[in-house]
DNA sequence: GTGGTCTAGACCACA
DNA sequence: GTGGTCTAGACCACA
């Protein structure tokens, strides 16, 4: 099943991850339209977190329409839709590009290394979730 | 010449655009080791901002070995030299990793294209890079 | 507990006093990893300052890796890393080191002097922190 | 003879780069009681500085002593006196050594390293002068 | 003129 | 309540 973890200490906020996290096993294939999440106070006990927390994550996503809020019943996995315009969309993931490589170029790593540290993230991403479980 | 652009209504901090601009014009080649920069008051000027924002992002590129500050003279494109460790490196590659990917998957991007885009942006910034140093 | 004091007109900047005095408090165990500081807001209230010079302080030791900053909670003695390479480390440690001699030439002490000084108190907070820890 | 040598891109300020040379000669008898300087217009020229710097680093050194500057004959190596008393010279030795060692065991140094580098510097400074001025 | 430090005070982000 | 960002503006340090 589909599983949250959340590192407290971590350099990210807390609400960050949960949206990160939820968006990647959308992505992934993971959750598929129409899925059930856990619900905000459900959520919040399991993490050992602030239900603000939680609420907050997932206003966003909603707002994002990644998530469907269904009032009284819970929140379930949207059928996707595209906020942005192609062009809009690419210019915004070029910046994004540009801000990381310029981070990574920086840092002195080569562009091999950093396609492979890409590929890596990418495939973790999608596949070894279940191994990851494992050693909780 | 180098420009810098600014926009002081977006996500990411004003202080952040200017140290992401930098780097970036520093790995393409735009600016090269021994550059001067605009001072810190004349930037402020020139994008309306505080000067304190301004000393603000040039320490941080300082730190990071990007930058050259001399008092009392202004501030230079230092030459490269490796300020962090190697787990220091990993962490801070990993967190701007992390980042750029939210956002690609955010915008729906599947991996795929996400990796063709890093290959494509990597030759582009190195051999944009050669080219410049060409024409010097 | 611990206590900061800080002298405003003296050469060293009031942020930096504030940085020396809690890596000497890290140093020799007076605080331990997970221990909590001050808030910013309450430690600029304490030592009648700008809570901005206390935040420059912090975010200095965040970066270091003295300290880690958890937003919304607070800000803790983290748990020892390395965070500069090899060159760097060298390159601070021999900026310390001159600014030290220098003063210590200054005050008209002696090579012998100045070594025997350092050997001892070495051995005291090295030892300073071995007592404490059994106190704990 | 006396020479100076002094690094415009450092990390110290070329005004206390001369104080500390000039103050380390005397202290290790290079420069002795009645030896003359280089005039400031003389020294200026020679390092291609402002006279301004040269003039601000003697200046500070005649007001602490190390230094008399005499009306139309030039500047020369006083007859040493003690400014602080002993309790305050010691007060400020331990704070500036509690400062170094702080800074040099949070960079991860160990007691024997840190000992090795004092021991090195003050070595370098008392005996390999010459050896320096070959390189140049 | 150039960079660095500090204050007073507003407003935002997070838990 | 806690940390982070930004402005306006003063004053210092250095060349």
């Amino acid at each position: 099943m589909f599983e949250l973890r959340v590192t407290p200490g971590g350099n990210r906020p807390i609400y960050r991850q949960i949206i990160d996290q939820v968006r990647q096993a959308v992505a992934t294939g993971e959750l598929a339209v129409g899925d059930a999440l856990p619900s905000v106070r459900q959520l919040a006990e399991e993490l050992v977190l602030n239900h603000n927390t939680v609420a907050k994550a997932y206003a966003e996503l909603v707002r994002e329409g990644v998530l469907d809020s269904r009032h009284g019943r819970g929140v379930f996995v949207a059928k996707r839709r595209r906020v942005y315009s192609a062009g809009e969309r690419k210019r915004r993931l070029d910046q994004a590009l540009n801000v990381f490589l310029s981070e990574a170029l920086t840092l002195d790593y080569t562009p091999q290394q950093i396609e492979e540290a890409v590929t890596n993230w990418l495939d973790q991403m999608t596949t070894s979730k279940a191994k990851d479980s494992e050693v909780d």
